[in-house]
DNA sequence: CCTTCACGTGCAAACGTTTGAATAAGGCGA
DNA sequence: TCGCCTTATTCAAACGTTTGCACGTGAAGG
């Protein structure tokens, strides 16, 4: 099982040159003759010689290997994101160390750990659900480790984050209810603590206030797991009791939406008649439903770009980057479909 | 930027001890005294030392890290295997590095190469649609490098594969058509050359002989890309020109499936009533669809586990291990929902 | 003929661990 | 008192690179 890969040395004894020699050959030094490069580079193709990426890190202190925490990766946003990450990361000669964290703390510092262990350049995160407590990321960002914070970013000062504009997102969302003629809009609430959570509340309420439309307090409900079975129990138990009934959802995802639509469906209210309903993140299966779900895209894979990038930028300066000016919002975009326009 | 991390030689100095002591210390090494562990586990924990993980590793030569290559991570069913491969790393101590082909080949192969490199322990692969050359493989396996392959199990003698009973499940999910009463069953098959979409296809054409169907040539139509609008295009040009009309469609994904779908619908088709569809994979979105979609579920999961534990269990030995005896075919499961139930 | 310089190469240390073998210091029996 | 065993520790090499510096050679310049 063992490899037994050539190595420098081997290239070495073989042409009866130094390690030096051979190391400088391949790397094009200058000092070194044509005809040595020329043989160095003939042997290493024919042993098929494949540098030992351990023991150069070692030696160089760089690893060429970034960390990326994630809380879960069966999760379309997140698996795009990462997608976006992986191509930079490839392109750029830097591979990709993944964990999920299944929105475990825990789970989250000894990932780090190991990551650290293993040496490094860089990370990015998007923190589990769990996490309230931050000092793991800010012992290590006063030490100047590069971290670059993606979607769900902490209240730190000066971090480097690239996020999405979900302020705009949500409240255009519900502008768009609004103008539709729906004006009863419940908001099926993310977990209270993530920033993202707050913005598209915050989104939501403005738009409302904008338009004069006064939310009663139990308009809003945390539907904190986010998926379609606890989204489908809340909103049965509203249909059935909140007092006036809503005319209108906007879910702080599409998970959520969907188990919205299907309550709805259930109490025989039609979609986008009697109710409208708007989701976010715009999953693969928004335009399988139907009616078709109106949702709020995320550029994930541009998310992931721009945050890999910032990253490996802040690696090579070795040095600090103003978070201010580099931190990113990325544009959100509202995607109207059947599910939100009244006939 | 650079982390300074305490080394073994920091915390000898500071004791007087040599590192050779730290680090017997730190394991527990027989022969160390009980109050040197303790004053070097102690120093240790007050200076936040954390082994560097290279420069053991290359001392080692042992990385504690896969290597999966995988042709995309947004895709649920992948995903969902990712996250099975990731539990079980981070369960026995290993790193995952990950690195996604998008389907091209060459990537596949440089992919390899940089894993290689970095000195991995071990491989799970998934090839990408484009292999037709299986020699980066068969090159690692004649040197009895570890690797697994998984779902997509390339034609090479004596590989260790995790595959889900495709057949099995394609059987199923074409018998319960007939038995609903459909006769007249299209296949939107997968790409030909790979084994999943034969095995799929094999079984179709055993339910349809099994039951005394004759399919006709223009029932298998190749759905190669198997995203929904490819598969939509295809049905509406199907429901326009086939002679006979198909009664029903077995999807080799769900994707295809959730296309002929649309396709029906738009056709002016109800579906189960008039036209039958099933898929496979079971993917998030099928019971958020109406009708709900059936399809085959394929355990993601379970085969990410399995097929990581026996990759370690492979490392771990250090030798061979029958690969007749040990590869894994995974049990699929028809879920049976609407859109294939005949009212 | 001696210095100077450029060129091509080699030496050796370093990165942070692990580990077989050597060493030192006690303790104990004869 | 000597030898021997045990116990705790150190030495030094090794893993495969990279790299500052030194070295040797031959040619050009004075």
């Amino acid at each position: 099982m063992k490899l037994d890969q050539a190595t420098i040395k081997d290239l070495a004894r073989e042409l009866n040159v130094s390690s030096s020699t051979i190391s400088r050959a391949l790397k094009d030094y200058p000092g070194i003759s044509e005809e040595t490069k020329r043989k160095v580079k003939e042997l290493a193709a024919k042993m098929n010689y494949r540098p030992n990426a351990l023991a150069r890190s070692l030696r160089k202190s760089q690893s060429f290997t970034i960390g990326v925490i994630i809380p879960e990766v069966v999760h379309f946003f997140f698996s795009t994101v990462i997608s976006g990450i992986e191509e930079v990361a490839f392109a750029r000669g830097y591979n990709v160390i993944l964990t999920q964290t299944n929105e475990k703390y825990i789970r989250e510092k000894t990932s780090i750990d190991t990551m650290l262990a293993n040496q490094i350049d860089g990370l990015m995160v998007s923190y589990s659900k769990e996490t309230k407590d931050f000092s793991h990321f800010s012992e290590l960002l006063e030490k100047n480790f590069p971290i670059v914070f993606f979607d769900r970013v902490p209240k730190l000062e000066n971090t480097l984050n690239v996020t999405v504009d979900d302020y705009s997102g949500a409240y255009a969302a519900t502008q768009h209810l609004i103008q539709q003629g729906y004006r009863k809009i419940f908001h099926l609430a993310g977990p209270k603590y993530l920033s993202i959570s707050q913005e598209r509340q915050r989104g939501y309420l403005s738009a409302l206030e904008d338009y004069g439309i006064q939310p009663q307090p139990n308009w809003i409900i945390e539907s904190s797991k986010g998926n379609e079975n606890e989204a489908r129990d809340i909103t049965a138990e509203i249909l059935k009791k909140a007092d006036p009934r809503p005319d209108a959802f906007f879910a702080h995802n599409d998970m959520a939406a969907v188990g919205a639509m299907m309550a709805c469906r259930e109490a025989g209210l039609k979609v986008p008649d009697q109710i409208g309903i708007v989701g976010f993140s715009d999953w693969q299966f928004c335009t399988m439903l139907e009616p078709s779900l109106s949702s709020v895209a995320q550029p994930g894979f541009q998310m992931g770009v721009r945050a890999t990038e910032l990253l490996l930028d802040l690696i090579d300066k070795k040095g600090d980057m103003d978070a201010s000016k580099n931190s990113l919002v990325l544009k959100t975009e509202l995607l109207i479909r059947k599910s939100s326009q009244k006939p």
